[in-house]
Formats: structure tokens, sequence, C-alpha cells
RNA sequence: GCCCCCUUGGCGAAAUUGGUAUACGCAGCGGACUUAAAAUCCGUAGGUCGAAAGACCGUGCCGGUUCAAGUCCGGCAGGGGGCACCA
């Protein structure tokens, strides 16, 4: 993509040229606009106006925009100026969700400062966003990196930990011992670390946990009061927190051992319980623990199976292996069986109590461990008819059929499932077995990163007071500037004139903490923030409480798991210190599509980017050759953009070639917001042909003072204002593509009109205003200019929506299609208020209708007022 | 494995939520303007048969409900997404 401007004649005033010239165009009015300040708004609301708060996923200044971001910000961009012109008062605010390791890595490869590479790359896109003409309040804006936000999250963070939020203790990790830092799974590929290419091991680390675990059932039942969220992502939340019933029971140990009486377990199939054939505990479980400082067989396999990693795909091979501790329990509800103990490597010691009951028969992971080990496979407990005994695939049992449950007499039979479940835990009950108990799969959120790059965590570590909260007197705790990376591992470890500090309680010799917070705990407050960004609390409570919460949040599906919970939990726990007074941060959520691309590639391996490429034909004779010589290219499949796939469009050279607005319209037009939208060229020059085709016609209709050769035009103002009343609703829905559409359907007829000669220039002029206005939230250049051209005073931008006269909506005549026999076979044209009886009559008496019928008779009429009338014969 | 979503012309899609299927755009084709091309404009466009009028078929496939189904119900196929040794 080359970035040439198309011309480079200056700044012509509309009505010079017919030629309508972005570059100086958007310039212009963006200077306007700002100079006006339109955008911002004020701490809170003016009296009697509304609040309204649109806002998109703030971006990570990875260096430049990409397309993606310019279909997220136009999107945000049209409601916040369709709002605007509804009356409301609306906060559109933009930041920087700017600490995170890519700053880290470019420090390293680039031998500079995370800091100044990130500042350096918010600065290019902070100038990349202002020319696509958003309305957005820059006097808000703020990176989660500067001092100021992140020393208000140390703050929070203290709010939180004397909350009782906030604890700390072991957990597992992935430590690279190479680059000496923890690993999320995402960076640890087959086992070894995505940079070092090191063995990565599992290391016990201790880390901050923030208490989610707490909020989980109170998270999952407030996603019913998220009304204008997706049902989708609604119910990955729920799956997420994963919410289950089941029975607490113990299986008392044969002998006291170290202690233990008994083994608690905790199952969601109590159901399955007369099956049970063995028990088996988590590595880590107490008990193994416990165990294998004896008997170190169990102690090598206990490490052993730390060190098989986690990963999806590691997971499907591995085998079930187990560790038989030669205990056994006896089994609760059968006299004098009893059952072996085993460690097994598939139970997790941070789900239920670590520690199951296995029921072969009708568990597929308990029956592969069963058949290795060579344990009793009990399965005639569900005693069903025409079942077959078990073999190598587990039975479970099919909703509908009845189960019996343990040996019980008749009358206890139930249907399987859930019901099943919930009666056998009343059975269980009753008989004394254990206790329901409700489990969530939601876990605690680990924030400690052993990295630089981020919000230090704001404790101090003192060997005779412990863990010790920096008072607030001392925050922010600084990141300091003075680093280097030219040795793996986190620099702040290394810095001692930072990590060395005297303890706040005793004076004695401490250390800070050199942990840094998660990113994502950035981006959970981060829409509080923008309500105040300058007051010296976190939030400005009363301010955060007007605009709050966030009216249309609009992003990617990708967060629709953590970063929305996290900051579901958040305003929860901002709420409990009084840092915020909702529960829900975001009454509507809009999930965008990804801009995808077609690739292309020569050869195995060589992908060619679009420019390089000429297509011809449709449908599958479509091909591609090499522009340059002309060779055969594979035409590959429809791709995110990415780098490596070489299928990437820069905004800044579409702008440069189209201007804003152009960009604007393409990104909005077609493709339903939520759904991916293929960039094409000629897609990007159509919008922009329309553009060319708009500015004319307003030209035209601009220049003309005529008046004398034409009348009104009922039909097209009719036609405006059915389309505006459409567009009215659309834009609220976020249903873009459709509005323009309509918007396309009136333009056309405008045009008609205009050729054709018969409208008055008065009537041409004021269904061209509308127009105009209902363009202005996407292609908000083009209507200032059109506005000032066709001499509306002003600002487009601070105009008042328009309102579309219901009179107009409806004709006094309507036509409604006749169906015979449920096709359409004519219509009918009938005045809009006849009576059902009457329109009934008339289509019987249509030519189509008598021919259709003949001899037969008629066996009934279906009228629909104003739909349809369907004559069954 | 469990949970969820999607499937409409050559392509992106629309269909007022059960009432005229394919609006609008892209690509195409025919024409006008031009020495020519680009740009622009006009026309055409689901499929089959037909000179035409028109007829029949048609929203992934099979069946059902209904006067009427892209839309509702049951089954199947294909594509996509989420979760996952969660007991």
């Amino acid at each position: 993509m080359t970035s040439a401007p198309e011309t480079n004649s200056p700044a012509p005033l509309a009505t010079q040229t017919n030629r309508y010239d972005p570059a100086s165009v958007e310039t212009r009015w963006q200077d306007i606009w700002a100079e006006q300040k339109l955008f911002e708004a004020p701490t809170e609301p003016a009296p009697g106006k509304e609040p309204y708060y649109v806002l998109e996923m703030f971006p990570y200044p990875s260096g430049r925009i990409h397309i993606g971001h310019v279909r997220n910000y136009a999107m945000g961009d049209v409601i916040a100026r369709y709002k605007r012109a509804k009356g409301f008062e609306v906060l559109h605010p933009m930041g920087w969700d700017a600490f995170g390791m890519p700053a880290e890595n470019a420090a390293m490869a680039n031998n500079t400062h995370p800091g100044t590479w990130t500042y350096e790359n918010i600065a290019t896109m902070r100038g990349q966003l202002q020319r696509m003409g958003l309305s957005l309040d820059w006097s808000r804006e703020f990176a989660t990196c500067d001092v100021d936000y992140y020393g208000k999250q140390q703050k929070l963070f203290l709010d939180f930990l004397a909350a009782g939020l906030i604890y700390r203790k072991n957990a597992k990790v992935n430590w690279d011992p190479v680059d000496m830092t923890v690993l999320a799974n995402e960076q640890v590929i087959d086992g070894k670390g995505w940079r070092s290419g090191a063995e990565v091991e599992q290391r016990d680390l201790t880390q901050w946990f923030f208490k989610i675990s707490d909020f989980a059932e109170e998270l999952l039942d407030d996603i019913d009061t998220l009304e204008n969220w997706p049902d989708k992502v609604k119910l990955m939340q729920a799956n997420w927190i994963g919410k289950s019933r089941g029975l607490l029971m113990g299986f008392d140990l044969t002998e006291p051992v170290h202690g233990f009486e008994a083994i608690e377990i905790y199952t969601t199939r109590p159901d399955t319980l007369a099956g049970a054939s063995f028990i088996a505990l988590a590595p880590e479980h107490p008990l193994s623990v416990a165990l294998a400082k004896d008997n170190t067989q169990l102690a090598e396999f206990n490490v052993d199976v730390r060190r098989s990693g986690t990963s999806e795909e590691e997971l499907e091979k591995a085998e079930k292996r187990g560790f038989d501790t030669g205990l056994r329990v006896k089994h609760p509800a059968k006299d004098n069986a009893t059952l072996p103990v085993y460690v097994a490597n598939f139970v997790l010691m941070d789900y239920g109590t670590g520690a199951i009951f296995a029921c072969p028969a009708h568990d597929q992971r308990d029956l592969d461990f069963a058949r290795k080990y060579d344990l009793p496979v009990i399965d005639t407990f569900f005693a069903l008819d025409n079942a077959e005994p078990v073999k190598n695939e587990a039975f479970v049992p099919p909703k509908t059929q009845t189960v019996r449950f343990l040996d019980q007499p008749a009358g206890v039979d139930v249907a399987t499932g859930q019901e099943a479940v919930d009666a056998t835990l009343d059975w269980a009950e009753k008989l004394g077995l254990g206790t329901a108990q409700t489990q969530f799969r939601l876990r605690d959120w680990g924030l400690s990163r052993q990295r630089y790059w981020g919000c230090p965590i704001p404790i101090i570590h003192c060997e005779s007071c412990g863990t010790v909260p920096v008072p607030d007197a001392d925050l922010p705790v600084v990141l300091p500037d003075d680093i280097t990376f030219d040795k793996p591992g986190n620099p702040l470890n290394r810095h001692d004139a930072w990590r060395k500090i005297a303890c706040p309680k005793c004076g004695g010799e401490a250390v800070r903490e050199t942990d840094t917070m998660d990113t994502f705990v950035d981006s959970s407050w981060y829409f509080a923030r923008f309500a105040d960004p300058t007051v010296t609390t976190p939030t400005n409570v009363s301010a955060a409480s007007t605009w709050l919460p966030v009216d249309q949040y609009i992003g990617g599906i990708e967060h629709a798991i953590l970063h929305l919970l996290y900051s579901r939990f958040f305003a929860r726990a901002m709420k409990v210190t009084g840092h915020l007074d909702v529960k829900e941060p975001f009454r509507g959520l809009f999930t965008q599509g990804m801009v995808v691309h077609e690739t292309y590639k020569r050869g195995e391996r060589e992908w060619l980017s679009p420019q390089e490429v000429e297509l011809s034909g449709e449908g599958d004779a479509r091909k591609a050759v090499l522009k340059s010589t002309g060779e055969d290219v594979t035409i590959g499949g429809i791709e995110k953009m990415s780098k490596s796939k070489r299928n990437i469009v820069d905004p800044d050279a579409i702008i440069d070639r189209y201007g804003a607005d152009t960009a604007r319209w393409f990104v909005l037009s077609d493709s339903p917001p939520d759904r991916d939208v293929v960039w094409t060229e000629a897609g990007v020059e159509g919008a922009h042909r329309f553009v060319q085709r708009f500015w004319k016609l307003i030209l035209a209709i601009s220049t003309s003072n005529g008046g004398g050769q034409g009348g009104a035009d009922n039909d097209l103002t009719r036609l405006a204002h059915r389309t505006l009343d459409n567009v009215d609703r659309m834009i609220p829905a976020l249903r873009y593509n459709a509005a323009v559409a309509q918007v396309y359907t009136l333009v056309n007829a405008l045009e008609a009109a205009e050729r054709k000669g018969t409208t008055s220039a008065e009537a041409l002029k004021t269904v061209a205003t509308l127009v105009v206005q209902m363009i202005a939230p996407m292609m908000p250049h083009l209507a200032e200019e059109c506005w000032a051209a066709l001499g509306e005073k002003g600002l487009c931008a601070a105009t008042t929506w328009p309102t579309a006269d219901p009179a107009l909506l409806e004709d006094d005549s309507i036509t409604l299609p006749v169906q015979i026999n449920g096709k359409k076979r004519g219509d009918i044209t009938v005045a809009k208020d006849l009576s059902k009886e009457d329109v009934e009559k008339a289509a019987l008496e249509l030519d189509f209708v008598q021919a259709a019928i003949a001899d037969k008779p008629v066996r009934r009429v279906v009228v629909v007022p104003g739909r349809i009338v369907n004559v069954v014969v």
C-alpha cells in the first residue's frame, strides 16, 4: 500500500470543486471541534442533561493503530455522536493500557527503557486516532503506566488488603530457569519457555491473590441483571464461574495414619457411590505429602507428576498414572467393603477437597485408571435391563432412564442427571453419609508478576514484622528508572537502592516487594478513573456514580471472560472499600468482530501481501497471480490480519488515500458489527465512491437556486422520514450496516429526484439536510462540510438529532401482497383503514384471484391488516 | 468429552421477529460519453424451461406444526467459538 495522496491541490473549499478532498477538509473540522472543546464532558453533567458513558476497550500501545482499532473506535464514535445529538451529556474518553511485557521485550531488544518505548508509541497512536476524527474527550486521557494512575491503584490494593479481599499463599507457577521469570500457561510451548526454549519447571512461589471466589455466587447471580450483554458472553462467564452442587463426604481409614482418620472427598455424582472402587488423592494432598515423607518412591512419583506440563495437549496425551499407598478405607454404605487409596496424577488439589472416590463403571478417567491397575469395575448399580457390562467405555446413563441409588429398597428410583444428583444428595444427607455442598470452578486471581514494567505491589517485607503495607503517606511506590535489562530476570530484584528500605513498623532493615501487578488489574478500574482522572483519591465517588455504569462498552470477544469478570469483581471490591457505589461496571456490552483479510501464498511458505497480487474471476474460477512475474499464487483462507501472514492493511495509508470518513464508512457498512468484516480494496473504493457521489449531490443541491420548476415531493419526503425513523432505531441497536443500507436507499432516491428536476430546490435541500444529519455520526467530516455547503448554521456536530414526523411515516393507502394458498400471486392497494371485511371483498374481486378460484369453493380468507391477504381454495 | 452459536445469489448481507425472500453494497455483464482508457452515468442481474407472457424450483439436508416457515419444533450434516484430567 503506497501512501501517496490522491491530489496535491491545496484545500479547496467546498464550492470550488466537484472533487471532495478529505485531506484538507478533515483536519480543518478536527481543529474546529477541538477549539470549541465540543467533546469535553464536564465532571458532572449539566442540570437536566442525562449522562451517557460510551467506552471502547482502551488499546495497548503496541506501536501503531491497526484496522481493528479503527473499527472498534468508529463504532463507539457513532454512538457517542448520536447520543450527543440526542441531547445526552456524553462521556467518551480514551486512555492507554500501557503496562505489559512487550515493552520489556522491546527494551531488551533495542536497549531502551520500557517507558520510553511506551510513551513514544502512545504519541504515535494518539496522532493516528486523532486523524480519525473521533469525538473523544482528550482532556481525560491517561496511561496506566502514569505514576498518577498506578499510585492510585496501589491505594486500592492497600484498601482491598485491609478489607480482607487480598491474601498471600503459595502457588504453583511455570518457572523459566533461563529468563528467571514466571510464565503464563500460554507462554509454555511443549514444556519449554517461549523465549528461552528452556525446560519449564513447576515452582512454588508465594504470591498475592484477590479473593474473587468470595464473590462467585454474586458474580454468577448478577449475570441475570446484565440485560444489554450478549447471551454468549453471559454464558461464557457463567461457565467460567462454574457452579456445581455435590456431596462432601468422608471415607474412614481402616487405620489412622499421620493423624488422618478419614479422607474427605467431594463428588457431584453421589448417585454412583455404590460403584466406588478406589480413592484417589492429588499429589499435593496433605496426606500424599505426609506419606511421601517416609516413602521415597511416592516422593519421586509426586515430583515426577509435577514436572509434566499442564497444557491441554499434554493432558490429552498424558496417561493415567497412580501410586498405591497401601492404605484402605471403609465403604460407608457397604458393610465390610474396603477400597484402596491411590495417589493419582489426574486429581487436582485446588478443586473440591483434592481427593475423589472413583467409579470406573461410570467415568471414563476412572475406568482407564481401573483397567491399568486392575481395580474392580462395579457396574451393577444402574440395574438397567439393557445394560451391557462395561468394557473399555464407561457407561453414562441417558437422561431419561431411571437409576437406583445404592441398594435401597424400591421407591428411591429417580431420573439421572441433575435430578438424580439432587435426589441422591438428599438421600445421602439423610443417611448421614455427608453434606451437600456448592463448589465453584472459579479460583482466586493471582496478581503477582515477576516483572519490572507493571504497578509495584506496595508491600515491604520485614524479617521481624512480616509483610508490612506501605503507609498511605508513602504512596506512590514509584518504579525506579535507572534499571537495566542486560541480565535475565526482574531488574527490581537487583536494584538494591530501591529495594532496601527501612520497615515502616519497626524501622529495621527490610526489602520492598519486587513483584508487580498483573496488567489485568490496571484495566479493571480505569473506566471509573475516567469519571474524574485528576482527583487525588483513586476515584471521585460522586462523579463516578453519576457516570457509571458505562452505558455502552465495546470491545473484542477475546475479553469476554477475564477482563470483564475482573472488572465486575473490582466494582464490587471498590464498593466494599468505599471507592465506588455501583456493582456492575458495564450496563451495555457489545463485542465487535475482527477485521480479516484474504491471504496469498507463493509455494508452501512464502506469504504475499495483497498489494503484490492481482485477482481475477469469481466463484471457483477465482485466480490470483503475482503482479511482478505473472506466476500463479495460491489464494489462502480469510484470516485475522497478522504480520506473519502479511495480510495487513495500515490505517494511515488508507486515511492518506481516501480520508478518515471513507475508512469509517467502510468498516461500518456491509458486515454486522458483531461479525468479522473482510477487508477488500474494492469495498473501500466503493465506500469512497459514495463519499464523492454524496458530495457531488450536495453541491448540486446547494448551488441550485431553482424552485421554479418543481414542487414538493411527497414520496421523497416520506421516504426521508421513514429512513430517519429506521436509522433512529438502528443506531442505538448498533445495527450500523442496516442503517448504512437505509441511507443508501434514500440517497439514491434523492439523487434521482435531483436529476429529474421535478422537485423544488427547497424540498431537496430539506431532505439533503436530513441525510447529512443521519450520516454525521459515521462520517462526521463530510457531514460538517455538507452542512456548511447547504448553508446551515453552526456545526453539524453540535446540532440536535432530527425527529421523524409521525404523520409522514404512513401513507393513506397501502399495498398488500395477495397470496393464493400461501403463494404470492399479486397485490392490492387499499385505503389504510379499510376494514378487514372490505379488504377481503376487494381481494376476492381481483381478476387473478377469480381466475385461481375458478369453480372451487373458497375455504378460507386470511386477512392480516396492514400485512397480507391469503386466499385458501 | 461437555456447553454454545452459525449455515440465505459469484461475494458481504437484508427481511419490520411467523406474513411479498434476496433490500443495500461489492464484483459481473450490456450500453452511453471518450480517438482510447480511467472516472462518471444508464440498464441488467437467484436457478431451470420459454421468443415472450409466464410456469416451476429455491434460504445446508430430511421431516413436522401452520392459511402462511429463512424465522417455530424434531433429527442429520458442515463450519466456528468457549470450557476441560473440575470428580
